[in-house]
DNA sequence: GCTCAAATGGTAAACGTTTACATCAATAAT
DNA sequence: ATTATTGATGTAAACGTTTACCATTTGAGC
């Protein structure tokens, strides 16, 4: 059976296949009589409209999409859910992109609005999904846009004064080591992340702000520099523990790495938070579960994904912004595996 | 500076719209000078064509939508991420949709389908994204798709022979169970998901399957019916404490209960494996990084988001299905969380 | 040079909506 | 009774592509 269109159901009901649009996407414009007997019929037939249409007329989709570097990752699990719910609330569907850190696919996603599939975008990477010859293009023009967490560094970017929606890194990151401090730290290692990315950047002069504050000298020599896996927490543990005797904490920058810290730790016979004290950042859902749960920095995910829509919503219906960088309270959460320095 | 069409480019280079579109998406179709000059014009002026337009006037959007429970579980990102690799090698994109249980938005999700903003659908869920009434009406044609991991078991599904794509769950249930049953645990409990669902059903099979070929008594107190969560891991593991001693061994039903059962084990006091062993159900990330390591059935989630993918493309492309069931093997996974029994 | 076929490019319709504008009827104001 | 005003509906154009159908050009074979 062949699919049924606005005319077919408007002959079926012998009126103008104007008053059928009207009676289902302006239910007010119609007489209450038009109205019911034409949603009446559309339920009969199960009659769907085909959006390619009202948006190929309205140029608008209803759609927005969302370029994450990667969707499975256990922190952007919850932005997800988020951005998907509040979509919703606005009449709006999300198509999620992972990129995998491939700026091919990342463009990828970027055309897609620019080919008009959807109405906006959100974006988690640090890069403009779009590339350079577009960008001097003189019939090029950014579609809506919000950055989230990782700040773009694109001239452009700045030109168009994104909105760019995130937490104080700098702040949380110093919050997490004058605690750390606090129970006596004095040589606390950190495994970051990839130091490129400005979010990396930001916590890692939180951890100097924090050092300083409390007149201990910075030494380079605990830094080191990791990609954000659970990998890279072990091996760079075990690297820790054979050039840092004197270091008593581990603050990894994301809490899979600490994860990593943690097993390795374990492995070798340490107790934490006896022994050592290990901290992450992000607190995914396994930082709870493990043992011991994890001392880390809780990033308000919720709130985050919410933001984005809210703001994204807001240039799409071109309402101005008024504010262009919005920084979402984070907090410190205090678990089991952070305690006392130990004597060395 | 407003955007370019095909038209504008088409005046621009005083030829028709036909042989820009042609140029662009039906390169062979025209001359070689003709083909350069307008792919360098396109590229200059930043041209991206309209896929509204376009898919409007072929009937094909080069999308597919998934239609996943939970978007954000352990299990489901391997699956996500395969799906959105195999989909990018055949010119795919990917709307994942993420249901957290609500018919609502399963339903829609459906009708983005039907509303022809994607061409087919891969749906996670044991019921089709499409309300009752849909489903009688004369009008009514169902869109490519198929179905992983959960069978449907809608009638309608049936008779319109939508591929099911899926591990054999009964078998891979009897190997782990029996597996346990080799290291002399004769009293293993069993923490479900929800047994409404027809895989929960089939692994429950599976373990009664292994009992029996053990020549053992099937208790039905050993089995306690959960929601897959870590909560429903720690709760009904307490619950195993109290109500089940002889009990030696736990199988939960996925790794994420596993972990919680792993952890009330552990609060209590007791060893795993030494005192109990438990193993899960899945093989997601975090199973190999919990200590002790989890022993589970790692499901191929490679394998299986490539099949659906590689499947719906051959339903969209009207080519025979000659498999409508395929199984992927699965493999037993053991790690450090079994263990020879204990005496009791 | 002539014929014919093949290659190339143009014209215009079509996809399924929405909506500006025109029309018409009903009601209110005079 | 006449006119103005409002409300309901219809007509047809428009959104940006693709493609069936022609018309023209090209070049091969003679």
């Amino acid at each position: 059976m062949s699919e049924i269109g606005i005319k077919e159901l408007a002959h079926k009901l012998g009126i103008s296949t104007a008053s059928v649009s009207r009676a289902l996407s302006n239910p007010e414009r119609v007489s209450k009589k038009m109205r019911e007997r034409v949603q009446h019929a559309a339920l009969e037939v199960g009659y769907r409209p085909n959006r390619l249409g009202a948006s190929l007329r309205t140029s608008k989709t209803k759609n927005i999409i969302a370029i994450i570097p990667n969707i499975t990752g256990a922190f952007n699990s919850g932005v997800i859910k988020s951005i998907g719910h509040t979509a919703a609330e606005f009449g709006y569907s999300v198509l999620f992109g992972s990129t995998e850190g491939s700026r091919e696919k990342e463009l990828s996603y970027g055309d897609m609005a620019r080919s008009k599939q959807a109405d906006g975008i959100i974006c988690f990477s640090s890069a403009l999904p779009f590339n350079e010859q577009s960008l001097e293009s003189e019939y090029f023009s950014l579609p809506p846009m919000v950055n989230a967490c990782e700040q773009m560094s694109s001239p452009h970017a700045f030109n168009n004064n994104i909105p760019f929606i995130t937490i104080d890194d700098a702040a949380a990151s110093k919050e997490l080591v004058t605690y750390l401090i606090s129970l006596g730290h004095t040589h606390i290692a950190l495994i970051s992340g990839d130091i490129a990315q400005p979010s990396a950047q930001r916590r890692l002069e939180g951890y100097k702000q924090a050092i300083a504050a409390a007149n201990l000298p910075f030494d380079k020599d605990l830094v080191w520099e990791g990609d954000y896996t659970f990998d890279a927490g072990r091996s760079l543990t075990k690297k820790i523990l054979a050039n840092n005797p004197k270091a008593t904490a581990i603050y990894c920058m994301c809490d899979e790495t600490a994860l990593g810290s943690l097993n390795t730790l374990q492995g070798n016979g340490f107790d934490v938070p006896k022994d050592f004290s290990v901290v992450g950042f992000d607190d995914i859902k396994y930082a709870q579960y493990f043992s011991p749960s994890l001392t880390t920095i809780t990033q308000p995910v919720e709130a985050i994904g919410r933001r984005c829509v809210e703001v994204l919503m807001q240039i799409i219906k071109d309402e101005k912004i008024t504010q262009k960088i919005e920084v979402i309270p984070h907090h410190l959460t205090i678990r089991e595996s952070s305690g006392a320095a130990p004597k060395r």
